[in-house]
DNA sequence: ATTAAATATAGTAAAAGTTTTATATATAGG
DNA sequence: CCTATATATAAAACTTTTACTATATTTAAT
């Protein structure tokens, strides 16, 4: 058997994965591999609802993926850990293996599904 | 506005992730990564109900994360795509950061939590 | 003090995911 | 043909997410 990954490990990654398994949540954190923004800045930049906005943010704050530093009544949100900062360098370089043909993914069975157990 | 993601592959990532986001789910497909292996297999190799089996393994097909053939009655899954070998060396990666104690990461605040929105 | 701005929190209904138990299907072996 | 094995599928009960709408809190500005 392979050198295989911890449970203690896999309960936290699972957490995290389930959490950035969201679009705006993805967006977010790309977004935020750019620098701290307020909730407003990317309320914004996304056309997201402000409660929607906030709630992403408080669920991501609990999974510890976000973190935040308060001014005044202003919230800076940053990435929390290097662990996300992995995911989105994966993302990328996948992306980058599609644009480029070097890699295919049928997409088709992804999409256009509503519904399953 | 550094090179972002399109909004076709973030549904894409946001899937896959979501989905991968089980702890079930996470161990199945580090199994696989070692190759094809039965529903029995894995039944047994985590003590799942065979039924329980049978779902994850539907879900991740139907996601296009696993996929499997057919040999008499025995059905022989197997991952379906590169992106999930990225994610899962992304993971151990990670793992060998925590491990080796060049990375910390506050676990704390991620296990004993049942509810939040 | 009053008001406006930025953000959080609460409540709720709808949707999606999970687990369990039961049952069906298909193939291999006798 | 009959039975056992391996696996899929179905249905129901339950839990968790998600998306909205409404409201509260805090700070800044007048």
């Amino acid at each position: 058997m392979t050198k295989s990954i911890s449970t203690e490990f896999i309960q936290m990654a699972a957490r995290i994965l389930k959490t950035l398994g969201h679009p705006d949540r993805i967006k977010i954190v790309e977004f935020l591999e750019d620098g701290e923004k307020t909730v407003g800045q990317i309320q914004r930049e996304f056309n997201l609802l402000q409660p929607v906005t906030s709630q992403h943010l408080k669920v991501m704050y609990d999974r510890n993926i976000v973190t935040f530093r308060q001014e005044g009544t202003r919230y800076f949100y940053s990435l929390a850990n290097r662990f996300i900062l992995k995911i989105l360098d994966c993302m990328s370089e996948v992306q980058e293996k599609l644009d480029s043909g070097e890699w295919d993914f049928d997409f088709s069975k992804i999409e256009n599904q509503k519904e399953e157990v």
